[in-house]
DNA sequence: TAAACTTAGTTCAGCCACTAGACAAACATT
DNA sequence: AATGTTTGTCTAGTGGCTGAACTAAGTTTA
C-alpha cells in the first residue's frame, strides 16, 4: 500500500510549490497578490517566499506601482537559477536545445544523419549535448535535467523498448546519460513530449485535455487527459497511428489492416504523390518539403494530393473527438509545415459530425513548429527539478 | 485561481480518508495493522479511529487472533451505516437497485416498457424509488444518495442533454431527485457508470487503466485512466461507437461514415440475422434472446453473425488497445450475454496485434451481468457521501 | 501640509494535527 | 512464574498554519 499519507511536511511542500507556480505564472506578483490568489495567509506566503528567496528560485524585483496604499516589492521566478536539455530525436534528425527553467530557448544544435547505429547516434548526442553545455551561462543550479523524446515506445521504466524507424530494441538510454552527466535524465515517448510542449508553452496552455498528433514518417499521439500526461498500463498509449480506418484495408507492418498512419502520414503523402506521378528534381528525393513548395507554387496535383491527406487525417480526427471530447487538438511535427493545405479539408470532414462535440473544441497545428518535443522534454527535465529542490528543504 | 490549498484540515481529513479506506479494503483489520499499511502513527491511526467509531462508519468486532503478544481488537467497515440507490434507465427498461455501502444489493426492482415520455419514464422512475425505498432496513444515515446511470451524453453539471434513443433533450433529472428525494444525486452516462461499477466490483478491481464497452443497440466506453473516470471537457468522452472504422462505410445518424456501432452492436446483429434470413417465431420480434438460444441450440447461422459481429468487436478493441494500452478491457451491456459465442473471434482478431501492446492485458465479459451500471451509479453515491461525511466533520 | 485612510509585509501568540516514545494491557513462550 | 511480544492509549514536543496586531510606506482628503 503505497497511498500518500498527510502530515506538516506534505503541507508545507505542497504550499511551497503552490506559492512558487503562482510566482511563475504571474511573474511579477507581490506577496499580497500571491495570499489573495491562493487563499493562504499573509504569513504563510512570507515564510515560503522567505525560504524560495534563499534557494534563489525567486527574485525581488523592486517596488510595484500602488495601489492606494504601500507599494508592493514584485517577486519575479528566476528562470535562470538554472538550465534544462531537451533532445529531440527523430527518424534522421537529433535536435537539441538549452533552456532556461521557463522554457526559453538559449541555444540549439540539430544534426542530421542517415541510417546509424545505435553507438553512433550516442555519439552524435554526446557531441550535442556537450557542445550545448558548452554555451550554457553560469547559474545557481547549472544544468538540472536532461530529457529526450525518442520515436518510440518507453516503458515506464523510462527504457526505450521499441523504435522501429531506428531500429532500437531496449536501450538504457537514461542509465547511460544518467552515469555520463550525473543528472536526472527522463525519456519519454516523442508524442507526449511534443503534447507537453504544447500543454506548457504552445496552443494548449490553458487546456486540460489536449490531444496532440504527431505526425511525421508514421503517426503517433499524445494525450493529456485531466491536466496530466495519460501513458497507459505499460507506457504504451497513443498509438493512433495503428487505429484500423479501413476494415479491410491494406495490410501494416504492425499487423493490423487499414490502420491510420498508412493514409494520412509523410509516408503515405509522397507514396501517393509518387503514384500520381510527381517526380523530383534529378539527384533529389520527393520529400515533403518539396510537395509543399510545389503546393506554394500552385501546383493542383500536389495541392489536390495534400487535400487527400488531410481528408484522412480529418477522419482520425474525427474520432479522437469521439474518444477524447477533447478542448484542444494540435497537429504538430513535419506535417504541420503544410497545414496551409490540410486545414480545409480537416475542417470539411468536421461538419459530418455532431456539432455538440466541437463545443469550445479547437484544432490548429503546432505553435512551436518543430520544437514541441524538445521543449517538453526540457520542461520535463525542469519540472522535476523544481519538484524535487522543493521537497527536499 | 482554485488551487488546493494545505492546512490541518485537508491533512485531517486526507488521512482519516485514508483510513477509512483501508478499513473498507481491509476489513477486518486491526489499528495496529492500519498503521502498518498506511504509514501512520499509532496514535493518529487510534484517534482517527475513535471519530469514526462515534460516527458509527466502522464497528469493533472484538479479539482477533493473537500473533504472540496481545490480541487486536478487530474493525469492520460498517456497511449497513446507509444504503444507496442505482439506477440503470436503459432504452427499454429501469432497472434499480439498492446497496448498502459496499455495494451489496439488497433489493432490486425493474420494469419494461416502449416508447415511454420523459415524463411517463419520470413516473416510472418514482415507483421504483420509492419501492427500493420502502425495503430499507433502519440504518443510521438511511438513504445517503442515488446515481442515476443514462444511455447518453451527460454535462459536467449533470444534465442530461441528449439522449437519443430515449429522445431526451436537455433534462434536469437530477434537480427533480434532488428536489423530491432530498439527498445528493448523481448522473451518469451509462457506460461511465458501468465501467465505475466494473472497477468497484467487478473484474477491474486491480487495474488503474480500464475500458468498459458496453455494447447494446449501440456503443459507449466508459473509461477509467489513471485510476479515475475520464469524462473529456464537456463529459462527452468514450463515443467510441461513433469511431469511424470504414473510411467509406454506410451513414450514420451521427453524420459520420462507417461508425463501430454500425457493424458491432445489437442492432448490427439483428439487422445482419434479418439479412441472413433468420426468422422470428410468429408474433415474436427478432431480439438478441432468440439468436442467443439459437447459437446455444448448434444453428450454424446463427452461430456466424455472432463470429461475423466478433470480429467487428475484435477491430474495435484493437483500435482501443492501441490508444489507452489499457490493463483489462470489459465487454458489458447486453451483448456480454453473448460472450460465448464472441469470445473466439475477438481473440482471433487480437492476433493481428503487436504482442509487446498486450503484456498484462485482459479481455473479459462482464462479471456483474447486467448489474454494472446500476452498481457503478449506487457506488458514485455512496462514495459521494463518505467523501462529503469525512470533510464535515 | 497635516490628518486620515489604504495597502504591503512582518511578527507573534495560539491552535491543531502529527510524531515519538513511554506506558499499560493482554497475550504467548519458556 | 518470569520473560518477551504485540496492541492500543496517553503525553509531551514539533512544526506549520492562522488571525490579529503592528510597522512601513504609500495615497487621498480637507
Amino acid at each position: 500500500m503505497k497511498s500518500q499519507t498527510f502530515n506538516q511536511h506534505v503541507v508545507k511542500k505542497g504550499n511551497k510549490s503552490l506559492v512558487l507556480q503562482t510566482i511563475q505564472e504571474y511573474t511579477p506578483i507581490s506577496r499580497a497578490d500571491i495570499a489573495n490568489k491562493t487563499g493562504l495567509n499573509k504569513g504563510t506566503v512570507s515564510s515560503q517566499v522567505s525560504e524560495l528567496l534563499s534557494e534563489d528560485l525567486i527574485l525581488e524585483s523592486g517596488p510595484g506601482v500602488s495601489s492606494g496604499g504601500r507599494r508592493p516589492v514584485m517577486l519575479l521566478f528566476n528562470h535562470l537559477a538554472g538550465y534544462s536539455i531537451g533532445v529531440d530525436i527523430g527518424v534522421n534528425y537529433i535536435l537539441g536545445i538549452l533552456t532556461d527553467l521557463q522554457g526559453n530557448i538559449t541555444t540549439e544544435k540539430i544534426t542530421h544523419f542517415n541510417d546509424l547505429s545505435y553507438e553512433e547516434i550516442q555519439i552524435q548526442l554526446n557531441m550535442i549535448i556537450d557542445s550545448l553545455l558548452l554555451s550554457m551561462p553560469p547559474s545557481s543550479y547549472g544544468l538540472v535535467g536532461i530529457g529526450v523524446g525518442v520515436p518510440g515506445t518507453v516503458s515506464t521504466e523510462g527504457e526505450i523498448l521499441l523504435a522501429p524507424n531506428l531500429n532500437w530494441r531496449n536501450k538504457d538510454l537514461r542509465g547511460y546519460l544518467e552515469e555520463k552527466y550525473d543528472v536526472p535524465v527522463l525519456i519519454e515517448n516523442e508524442a507526449n513530449a511534443g503534447a507537453y510542449g504544447e500543454k506548457k508553452f504552445g496552443a494548449g496552455q490553458s487546456s486540460d485535455n489536449l490531444i496532440y498528433i504527431s505526425v511525421g514518417i508514421g503517426i503517433g499521439v499524445g494525450l493529456i487527459l485531466n491536466g496530466e500526461l495519460y501513458k497507459g498500463h505499460n507506457g504504451f498509449s497513443g498509438e493512433l497511428g495503428h487505429m484500423t480506418i479501413e476494415v479491410d484495408g491494406p495490410l501494416c507492418r504492425c499487423g493490423n489492416q487499414g490502420c491510420w498512419e498508412l493514409y494520412a502520414s509523410e509516408k503515405a503523402l509522397v507514396n501517393s504523390a509518387a503514384e500520381k506521378g510527381i517526380r523530383p528534381a534529378e539527384g533529389q528525393k520527393l520529400s515533403l518539403e518539396m510537395l509543399n513548395e510545389l503546393a506554394e507554387g500552385g501546383d493542383p496535383v500536389a495541392i489536390n494530393i495534400f487535400r487527400e491527406i488531410g481528408n484522412y487525417l480529418g477522419i482520425g480526427i474525427n474520432n479522437i473527438i469521439n474518444i477524447f471530447n477533447p478542448e484542444q487538438i494540435i497537429v504538430g511535427n513535419r506535417l504541420a509545415s503544410s497545414g496551409n493545405w490540410l486545414r480545409e479539408s480537416i475542417k470539411e470532414k468536421q461538419k459530418q459530425m455532431l456539432r455538440t462535440h466541437q463545443k469550445d473544441l479547437n484544432i490548429c497545428f503546432s505553435q512551436l513548429s518543430r520544437y514541441s518535443a524538445a521543449l517538453g522534454a526540457s520542461a520535463y527535465a525542469s519540472e522535476n527539478f523544481l519538484a524535487i529542490n522543493i521537497q527536499d528543504i
